[in-house]
Formats: structure tokens, sequence, C-alpha cells
DNA sequence: ACATGACTTGCGAAACTCTTCATCTCAAGT
DNA sequence: ACTTGAGATGAAGAGTTTCGCAAGTCATGT
């Protein structure tokens, strides 16, 4: 097949390695949105968010259709929203271990307190 | 709390974002290796591996702890292997509708045949 | 036909990432 | 004390990404 399957990983998760186009995903992933929506929510030039756009577009995580005037985004892959949802999920664990960590330094001679 | 949410998360998925760090989690989500070890099961050289492994661990997806002369690495948050399970769902699904988009375009009169 | 709003595309400068090399530390053996 | 194997670290060059600007397309209203 080509490509070794963990370098398409490694891009996928690549592709999600941007804060604009974390954000164009979340929206999406709630429900369909025309570009001049996704710029409203989305504080980035039009030509920015398009580049982002087109980046989704080309992993094809996302496709387009036109609406007469506008361009409507949606998600192509309903897992995403999974993906999503662990990175959240990864996220609240470590700020865990993170205020965990400092509460022990805090009170460093406490035994497993409370 | 300072960082935007969509900011750590784009920083997360960032850190996942690259071969040899998605083959040092999967190796690692299926027990702890020691450096060397993994140095055999990927083809890199030590001192790339050792930065990747620094990636890791600055972002604390992974512990290492020295045990006599060799140091052993672990996954310090186990949701790790959901987001890599979730990867792998999304890269099926794509390769799925590419398959389908071409066995369409190969019998383009057939109506969604057989 | 022309203007307008909604996007997209190409381009270049700045910022960031990857990989390798040389150097360094740490622990165990002699 | 010296050597050796196992890793970490710093720095430099190549390569890739990102962002804003200017210019371009496409459909709708006038």
């Amino acid at each position: 097949m080509g490509v070794p399957l963990y370098q398409a990983k490694a891009e996928l998760f690549k592709t999600l390695g941007h804060p604009a186009r974390i954000r164009i995903l979340e929206l999406l992933s709630e429900r369909d949105h025309a570009v001049h929506e996704l710029l409203e929510k989305i504080s980035i030039e039009p030509s920015n968010l398009s580049q982002q756009l087109g980046v989704l577009r080309r992993t094809q995580l996302v496709t387009s259709n036109r609406s007469g005037g506008a361009v409507v985004y949606s998600i192509a892959v309903p897992e995403v929203r999974d993906l999503l949802l662990a990175g959240r999920q990864i996220l609240g664990q470590l700020a865990a271990q993170q205020s965990q960590l400092s509460a022990e330094l805090a009170g460093a001679q406490e035994s497993t307190a409370d």
C-alpha cells in the first residue's frame, strides 16, 4: 500500500495541529457552516481561513459545496468528533496531574491528605 | 488560565504529528520500553530518538526513569491509547471512502452495484 | 454590462521543525 | 582512575508552515 501506516497517522495528527483548524472542526462537528459564518466565530483573515479550509479539504476531513452565493463546509468523517473528544480528555488528564503535582509540592509533608 | 483551550489542543495534536513520535507512543502503549529497545524497533539515529523522546517528555505524555544503566520510558496518560485508536479509525474511514470513490469512477454507469 | 459580496489562490517574508553532528553526563565494569 | 555503553543536549543547515497582501473567480442584484 505504499505509505507506512504510522506515517499516515502522523500526517492526520499534523493536520489537526493548528488552532484555527481545531476550531473549524469543532464548529463543523456541531453543524455545517458557511465560510462567512466561520469567519464571524474565528477571528482570522479571510484568506487565512480559506487556506486552513484548503488543508482540511485536501486531507478529506471536510467537504464543501456551494449553495448560491455561499460555500458551505461539512465534516466528511464523523469519527473526527471522537478524536476531538479524546484530545479533550487527555488535556483534562494532563491538567489534573499538573494540579495534583502542585498540591503535593505545596503541602509536601502531608501524607496523601484528606 | 491563560492559554485558550483550542490552542492547547492544537499543541497536543502537533506533538503527535511526527512518525517517530507516533511509533514511540504505540510501542509504549503496549508496554514500557528502555531507550535501546525503542532504538531496535524504530530505525532512526539515537540522538534523533532522544530528541523525539524529549518532545514527548516535555508535553508530559511520557515519563522516564533510570533503571541502572538503562532509561525506561512509560506512557504517562493512559488515554493516549484512545487517541491513537481514534486516529486509526479515521484513517480506516478515509481509506474506505477513497476506495468507494474509485469503485464508483470505475463502474460509472452502474447503479450502486452489487 | 457592472458592481458587490463571498471566497480562493499565488506569492514572499518570518517563524518554526527536523535531522545530524559534536559534545557531555551518568552508571557499571576493570 | 579509566573505559565503555546508554542517553541527553546544543547548535546549525535544510526544509516546511504560517500569515497577510494583492489579484482572481463566481454568483447575485441592479
